[in-house]
DNA sequence: ATGGTTGTTAGACAA
């Protein structure tokens, strides 16, 4: 029998920035499981004690002043943590941890940027998203009960971008990008947000320039990916954009899965 | 708008 359990993945843009934001979300809502990016901070200054309070147990991956990745997980630590590929050159940049919680493989991802077309930047970014392929197609069946969720930087389709127009020569909904989206749903991962919600305009991030969160000019950038039989047992999920309205907030918004 | 804002960290760089 499995066990049932909520994961909430969160580009917080900064923990330490925003450490009373998310002490405030996940004291309300209280998931089993965090998955936190772009951290922005080096493991030994992590603010752990306040999640400890709240009753988490951590994985980290961070790095001082940019990118980083964190998993919380409530009940039980997180198994078999990984940090980085698993094999290979090290992920020098911290974008992935992973681990094992309620019998189900969790990968955390903070996805390259890209920063632009044609730069260093997007290469790194596609041959990223080749190794993190290769790496689920070496170590596990479709269906393995695995989840990957985090900031993947790229927009799905036309729903996913507020103007097809404004994207154009820029990075985040290139064919090269979706190709890479298209390998991993190869292998058979799905989109468990469009298990249960069709509409366009459903953006997880809101640049800070351009007023465009009041403009609701966004991306849908963040996922919980899930292979069949997770995605079989996704009951919900859930996009708050309630604390973009707050003080200081990441320009990125939670995106809460529940899994029964 | 080859800009705009935010965070880290002390001038760019990443996003």
């Amino acid at each position: 029998m499995s066990v049932s359990f909520s994961l909430t993945t969160w580009n917080v843009n900064s923990v330490r920035a925003r450490l009373d934001n998310v002490l405030t979300y996940l004291d309300e809502h209280e998931p089993d499981v965090v998955c936190l990016q772009e951290t922005k901070v080096e493991d030994q200054l992590f603010p752990r004690v306040p999640f400890m309070e709240l009753g988490y147990q951590l994985a980290l991956h961070g790095t001082k002043g940019y990118a980083g990745v964190a998993t919380l997980t409530k009940g039980a630590k997180p198994e078999d943590v990984q940090l980085g590929f698993a094999d290979g050159p090290k992920d020098k940049h911290r974008r992935i941890v992973a681990c094992t919680y309620a019998g189900v493989r969790i990968y955390n991802l903070y996805v390259p940027n890209g920063t632009a077309l044609g730069s260093e930047a997007f290469t790194y970014k596609l041959e990223w998203l080749a190794r993190l392929r290769a790496e689920l197609g070496a170590r596990f069946s479709p269906s393995d009960n695995v989840v990957l969720c985090g900031d993947f930087n790229i927009a799905r389709d036309e729903r996913d971008v507020w103007s097809v127009e404004a994207m154009r020569g820029g990075t985040h909904f290139t064919p090269e990008e979706h190709a890479a989206l298209d390998a991993l749903e190869d292998f058979g991962l799905r989109d468990c947000f469009r298990k249960h919600d069709q509409e366009p305009g459903r953006f997880t991030w809101f640049d800070y320039r351009n007023a465009s969160w009041e403009r609701r000019q966004g991306l849908r950038i963040d996922y919980v990916y899930a292979t069949e039989p997770m995605h079989e047992r996704c009951t919900e999920v859930v996009l708050d954009w309630e604390p973009r309205e707050w003080d200081t907030p990441s320009d990125h918004c939670p995106l809460t899965a529940h899994f029964s």
